[in-house]
This record gives C-alpha cells, structure tokens and sequence, in this order.
DNA sequence: ATTATCTATAGATCTATAGATAATGC
DNA sequence: ATTATCTATAGATCTATAGATAATGC
C-alpha cells in the first residue's frame, strides 16, 4: 500500500492514461471502474479516492487524450522540418492510425460519444476543436494569399475530412476498401 | 395478448425502428431492452420470441437505419429535380439533422461503435459504405469528363467531409462554432 | 493523525430464461 | 396445438460506499 502524495499523484495519473487509452479502444461505457484499476495495478475500492464519480474519470481521461494528440503534433512541429499539412495528412490517414485507436485521436474513436456525456468534457471537446482548426488554418496558409477566411474555410474541411475518413475506414470491414478510403481522402486533401 | 403472424411481423418491425431510433440518439449501449420493449408497448419477456440475442437486435436496427437513410435519398431523387449533390449536401448538413441524430444517418452517430461490433453489423456497414460511394460518385460526376477515378474520388472525399463534419458539429458544445462547421463544410464541398 | 489502498458488499441495472396465460389457427 | 406475450427471477456486472489496514508525515 503506497502513500506518499508523488506516489498517489503518479497513480492518479496512470490510471487516467489507462482509462484514456481503453476508452478510445472500446468506448466511453465499453470497460469498468474495476477493470481499469486492475490494469493499473489497484483494487476498485481506491478509485474513488481519486475521483468523485465515473464520469470525473472519463472527462479526465477524454481531456488527457487531447493533451497527447495535441503534443505528437507539437513534437513534430519542432523536431525535424516544420511540420507541413503533407506531413500531418499523412500521419493521421494511415494503417498503423487506423489500427490502433487506443493511442489516436479521440474525435475518431469516441467524437459521437462526447456529443452524448455532460457539460464539462464537450467543452473540453469544444476548445480542442477550436484550437485545432486553428493550427490547421496557420498549417494551410504558410506563405500563401488571402489569410484568415480561406484558411480557416479549408481546415475546417481538412479536419473534417480526416476524422470523417478514419471513422469510416474503420466501420468497414473490407481492408481493400478501408485503404482505398484513407489512401484517396489522403491525396485528395493533399491537393486543395 | 396479439398472436397472429401479421400482428407479430408489425410488432417486430416496430421494435426494430424504436431500436434504431434510440439507438442512434443514445449509442449501441445506450438504452436496455426492458426499455425498448416498453416503449414498443410490451414487456421484456416477449423480446426472445423475436431475436435470438441483443446483438441480433443491433444488427437489425443498424440496417434498419441504413435502409431508412436510403430511402429518403430516393425519395429525394425521385420526388422533385434530379438529386444533385449540391442539395444532397445541405440536406445532410444542416441544424435539423445535427439536432435530430435519431431519424438521421447512422454513420454520423455510430461509425465508431460499429467499427467494434461483430461481423454481421460491420458487414452491413461495408456495404452501406460501398453503395454510398457509388452513389455520390454517379451524383458528382454528371456531365463532368474523366468519370471512374476522378468521380470516385470526389465521391470518397464527399462522404468523408460529411461525416466528419457533423461529428465534430455534434460535439461542439458551443452553438456559433457548431454552425460554421456544418455552413464551411457545406460550402466547400460544393467548390469541389 | 492522516490517508491511500484493500476487502467486502449494498443497490441498481441489464441480458436471458422459465413457466403461466390467452389468443391464433388447424 | 401452437405461440406471442406476460410476470417473475436467476445470474452477471457495474457504480459507489463502508470499514479495515498499513504506510506517510507532523
């Protein structure tokens, strides 16, 4: 039985990167308290030590996984070349995405789920949206005409399409076509 | 206490469309039997006299949802001016649609829990997939030259931004951003 | 003394089944 | 006689809580 205040700070946290990583794999009500602190290592009795109801844990771990969405784009923005909307098109629309959820973006995985839960984690989904049609809108526009409008005009359509792409390439059961979904999306963005 | 065969395949089919409805309004986990039967006017013990399990349900109901979209395209095609993909757009991304996830597509409120249900549904969707793409793909390249590849295209492409775009429509809890997505989307996709 | 964790369990809920009841259809 | 529906319930599971235990930190 641990104590320390770091060692509980340490388990607070991975239990929500469990929770956020399950979540996405089998969705807001696809795995239960019990199970998620057993992979953790715990029993259900400390879980609530740690958050005051189950849907603390999932507005938590929903957060959590824009957070590390969020940092794999700012880690490839800073550490070879800049980052070009090439480059995230093709980080996003791929096999290796589309395979393991568990670690991807969350609006793939859980966006419809989100829209159902309660006040707190749509807003978390409201100002993730916000900034990411931002990054894209300064990803789309380098060094090219009109600003603000036609770069906001196409990430938005870019966001959408990525997201959109990858929900369905993983709806479909046939691997030919789930390629030719992520394969064409990808291409077709590449050339707005 | 109804019997015949007719009485039966009517409470059958009723059971189906309040299961599709509720389900794309509360997920595939979102609402119990004893629920559906209720709101069907029986109790949950008549439920296995018409499906084998709770996933034969889904699967039924998820079609059902499927079939129900189809057909208003159809009706939409038959009824008034030849479909275009222009009205197509609209009547998918608008407020009535984002506000009424019951009575619209499946895709856009289940893709990412049909992508974790059995064969059977993930089937169903594949192939519900695979008709949409080609009917887009007839719809975009009317009277256009190069037909197969850049309609199919266009066509993937299409589908894609829709779908996102209400996911993320959907998930914004912030009304003004909400409607940009869907009027950006929609805008957009008609430049193509 | 405080508290992070444990074991144990209450209470709710959900799927599925058993057996009774009443309408149908030969 | 068959069967569509009903009432009732078994068995599983899930959230949340109660009380015990053992490590911390003053």
């Amino acid at each position: 039985m641990g104590h320390s205040k770091t060692e509980k700070d340490r388990t607070h946290k991975r239990i929500v990167a469990i929770a956020s990583k399950r979540f996405r794999e089998s969705g807001l009500a696809g795995i239960g308290i019990a199970d998620l602190m057993k992979e953790a290592g715990l029993t259900v009795g400390g879980f609530y030590k740690h958050f005051n109801s189950r849907d603390d844990l999932v507005a938590e771990a929903v957060g959590s996984a824009f957070g590390t969405w969020k940092r794999q784009l700012d880690a490839a923005a800073t550490d070879g070349p800049p980052l070009s909307s090439a480059k995230l098109i093709d980080d996003y629309l791929n096999e290796v995405h589309r395979d393991n959820p568990g670690s991807g973006c969350a609006f793939s995985t859980l966006a419809p789920e989100i829209a159902r839960t309660g006040k707190r984690t749509r807003s978390l989904a409201t100002e993730q949206i916000r900034n990411d049609i931002d990054l894209l809108a300064g990803l789309v526009c380098s060094r090219n005409d009109k600003r603000d409008d036609a770069a906001r005009s196409k990430a938005i359509l870019l966001f959408s399409a990525l997201v959109g792409a990858m929900v369905l390439a993983r709806a479909v059961s046939d691997d030919p076509l789930s390629r030719e979904i992520l394969r064409t999306v990808a291409a077709a963005l590449k050339q707005l």
